[in-house]
DNA sequence: AAGCTTCTTGACTGGATGGTCAAACTTGAT
DNA sequence: ATCAAGTTTGACCATCCAGTCAAGAAGCTT
C-alpha cells in the first residue's frame, strides 16, 4: 500500500500544508484544476489519467510524480470541497431575520453554482453513484449541521415568523433549485438556446419562490 | 460496423416490435433491467458488462447475444426511457384548471421519482456528461413541449389566473424538485437517517410550496 | 561551473474489459 | 425420436488504462 514518496510527507501526520516548492504548488494546483474539469464531467471511472494530462499539459508519468494515483487526485479534490461545502448552510444565522437569511442562504447557494459548477456535478456524480466517497462525511459533519440548522427554521416556524413548513425539505429544496442550474446546465442551455445564460432570471424567480413560500 | 446479426431485425428500417421469441423477450428484459440498475449507479463508462451479467444472472456472451454491444444495451435503454420522458409534461392541458394542472404535472414527475428512481439517475448521469447521447432529442422533442407549455403558462400569467413567474424557471423549479428525490436518495437517506422513506413529506411540502407560489 | 536535487518522460507491464468464436446444449416442430 | 434452429458458454483476443522505471533534463546551491 504504501509506495516509495517522491513528495516527502512531513513527520506531522497528515500536514495540511507540506512546503512544497513554487513548482510543485503550480503544478499541483495546474492537475487539480484539470482533473476537476475531467472527473465532473466523466465521473471517476470514465475519467482517464491520460485525459487529465492532456488538460493539464503535463505527462501522464508526471500527473503520478505530483498524486500517488489517480485516486489519490479525486481524493484530494473532494477533500477540497467538502472542505468549502458546508459553509453556506453555517453561515446561517438563527439570530438574524428569517426570511433574510434563508433567502441569503438560497443566494449563497446558487452563488456557488454560478463559480463552482465543476465542483457541483462533482459532488453530483458522487452522490448519485450512491455517496461511497464522501458517505461519512454526510453522515457526520452534514447531518449534524443540517439537523442544527432544521432546529433553527422550525424554531421560526413554531415562532410564526416564516410560514410551517417541514424544515428538512425547505433546506432539501434550496439544494435542489440552485444545484439543478449547474448539475443540468447542458440540458438547460440546451432547451434555452446557446446564446442563452442557463441562470438569467434564476435569482428572481427563486427570490420570488421563497418570498411567497415563507411569508407567515 | 455490421456485423452479422443473429437476431434478425425485420425489413422494415427499425421494426418497433420486432417478433421476438418468448425466451428472446424475457431475457432482453432481464438484460435491461440488470443495466439499468448497473448504469444507473456506475454511469456507462463507470459499468461493466461483467457487471451486468453477473445482475441479470447471465453470462457475458449471452448478453452480447441478446445486444450488439454495450453501447446497444445503453442506447435501447435511453430510448425506452426518452420515450416516456415527455409524457407527464405532455398531460398539462391548456384546457384545464392553471393550480390544478401545474400540480397535477408535479405529482405526476414526483410519481416518477418514486416509481422510476433508476431511470432518474440515468438520464441525470447522462447530463451530467453534457448529454451527448440525448442532445438531439434535447434540442428537438423536449425543447419544443417546453417552449409549448411555457407558453401556455405564460398565457396563464397574463390572464391573472396563477401568479406572474417565468414560465421556464418555473418548468426546471419542478424538474429540480421533484427529480432530487430521486438523483440524490442517497444523500437525503443519509441524512434523514437509514429507515426513513427519501420521500415522505415530499408531497405535501411541494404542494404547500406551488400553492403558494401560483395563487394569483 | 560543478554537483546535487528536483522534475520530466518514453517505453514498458499487468490487469481489466469489450467483444469473438466454435463447440455444446436446448427447444420445438415433424 | 430426429433434426434444424435457437440458445448458451468456456476459452480466447485486442485494446485500453493505471501505474512503474530508468534515464535524462532542468533548477538550485555553492
Amino acid at each position: 500500500m504504501s509506495a516509495p514518496d517522491p513528495i516527502p510527507a512531513e513527520k506531522s501526520g497528515s500536514a495540511k500544508t507540506p512546503p512544497r516548492s513554487r513548482i510543485q504548488r503550480r503544478n499541483r494546483q495546474i492537475i487539480l484544476d484539470a482533473a476537476l474539469e475531467v472527473f465532473s464531467t466523466h465521473g471517476f471511472r470514465g475519467a482517464t489519467l491520460d485525459q487529465i494530462a492532456a488538460q493539464a499539459g503535463l505527462s501522464k508519468p508526471n500527473l503520478l510524480y505530483y498524486f500517488d494515483s489517480k485516486d489519490a487526485i479525486h481524493r484530494e479534490l473532494l477533500t477540497r470541497l467538502l472542505d468549502t461545502w458546508l459553509d453556506p448552510l453555517r453561515m446561517l444565522d438563527a439570530g438574524g431575520t428569517p426570511q433574510a437569511e434563508i433567502m441569503a442562504y438560497m443566494r449563497r447557494k446558487l452563488q456557488m453554482s454560478r463559480d463552482f459548477p465543476r465542483e457541483s456535478r462533482l459532488f453530483a456524480n458522487e452522490i448519485l453513484q450512491g455517496a461511497p466517497r464522501v458517505e461519512q462525511f454526510i453522515r457526520n459533519d452534514l447531518r449534524v449541521l443540517v439537523d442544527d440548522k432544521a432546529r433553527v427554521l422550525r424554531a421560526w416556524a413554531d415562532a410564526g415568523r416564516i410560514a410551517q413548513t417541514d424544515p428538512y425539505h425547505l433546506i432539501f429544496s434550496i439544494w435542489a433549485l440552485t444545484q439543478h442550474y449547474a448539475d443540468f446546465a447542458a440540458q438547460i442551455g440546451m432547451i434555452r438556446g446557446d446564446g442563452h445564460d442557463p441562470l438569467d432570471g434564476a435569482e428572481a424567480f427563486l427570490e420570488h419562490l421563497y418570498t411567497r413560500l415563507l411569508a407567515p
